[in-house]
DNA sequence: CTGGATCCCTCACGATACTG
DNA sequence: CAGTATCGTGAGGGATCCAG
């Protein structure tokens, strides 16, 4: 048996020992979002060393949770991709996310925000019963981050980078944590300064309703 | 910012900082049974070493998953019991534990299972849909392990030790995760001598009914 | 006996440099 | 761009010891 292994027959403990490792369900929750070269991890992961990354991924690959795939010529160029058992990690993925979101308070010192870690932030606080019936668009930026919203009749998509035609442009900071946790009613944001909108600006509220801990 | 931080202001990265290290998800599984004291979780994790149970508990303790009580005298001793947030894990630790089952083969060589584990594992396949209208109990000897379960219309208490009366008593081996699985049927299962059942023995298709991944 | 603390050793991880 | 190679450090592993 493995030195490292826990020793017991479980179905927890299967799962520790591959996504248990350091940086490995960082790593899922960027592959999430969608596949990746080898680059693009290294770049929304800063502090992983890259022999890390490429344990990790060797890892990943072996328990059957990534494909690695060589695109086709002429790039020839390497993808990550989560396969069908890797995105059953979904679910929870979401749930630890929304789960270790109440000890958010600050941001510290060195902690950036990346684009994909707020795709995968505002997937798991959406509230699709508070979006019932529902048809807005929203573009949210957070310093140079980018993403957009597409909120339909309870269903959502999140992904990276503007939208130009959205009802309500948000511009923020890592504030935007307490109007998402309730912490701070719109009204308030606005008029603290820390959100700034172009766009409907009544769309705020529903927006803070539609995204909620 | 800590050494062994990753970095990022993310509520995925949060969780990871707490319950992403090593043993500390094994701990929270077992205290998700019942408060255990220092020796009792020892037991039930026969390979972690002192030192690290230690650390866990205490980081456990800080981040407020785990509270340390003093039970009042003449016992005098300690006991772990997971808080409030702490419990919130209990989704979180069952899926897991189903999603990382689909790698459960064989054990290992040294791999052992433990009550605590088992009754994770009981409540993890257990199907509430299936269970509706039903009313039955069932007890489970692994080797030395044995525990209960009692099915209560769509409701399912599992809990160590035995139950003199059960409907159905089942002795059996790792291979009762080919049963759960549904890679062996019940009929084989009695068939190949892997289950040995005392009681209403037609009761085994509706155990593997109840509990199924 | 419970609930740890302490020691030493090893290896996984982290930082950095380097290569096809 | 996509990794491999090298090397230092500290967390984890294992054994032992100690206080209440």
């Amino acid at each position: 048996m493995a030195k490292r292994a826990y020793g017991q027959f479980c179905g927890l403990v299967r799962a520790l020992e591959i996504v248990g490792e350091r940086w490995a369900l960082v790593i899922v929750r960027d592959l999430l979002v969608s596949p990746k070269r080898f680059s693009d991890l290294r770049r929304g992961l800063p502090r992983i060393p890259t022999n890390i990354l490429s344990a990790r991924l060797k890892e990943l690959e072996q328990a059957g949770i990534v494909h690695r795939r060589v695109l086709p010529r002429p790039s020839g160029s390497v993808v990550y991709e989560l396969t069908e058992y890797g995105n059953e990690l979904e679910d929870i993925v979401l749930r630890l996310g929304r789960w270790g979101a109440r000890l958010l308070t600050k941001p510290g010192p060195e902690e950036i925000v990346t684009a994909d870690s707020m795709i995968m932030a505002m997937r798991s606080i959406f509230r699709p019963k508070a979006a019932r019936g529902l048809n807005v668009t929203y573009e949210l930026r957070l310093g140079e981050i980018i993403i957009h919203m597409i909120v339909n009749n309870g269903r959502l998509k999140v992904a990276e980078g503007a939208l130009p035609d959205a009802d309500l442009v948000i511009k923020t900071g890592p504030a935007i944590k307490a109007l998402i946790a309730g912490e701070v009613s719109p009204a308030d944001a606005i008029a603290n300064g820390t959100v700034r909108l172009s766009g409907d600006s009544r769309l705020l509220s529903r927006f803070a309703d539609t995204f909620h801990i």
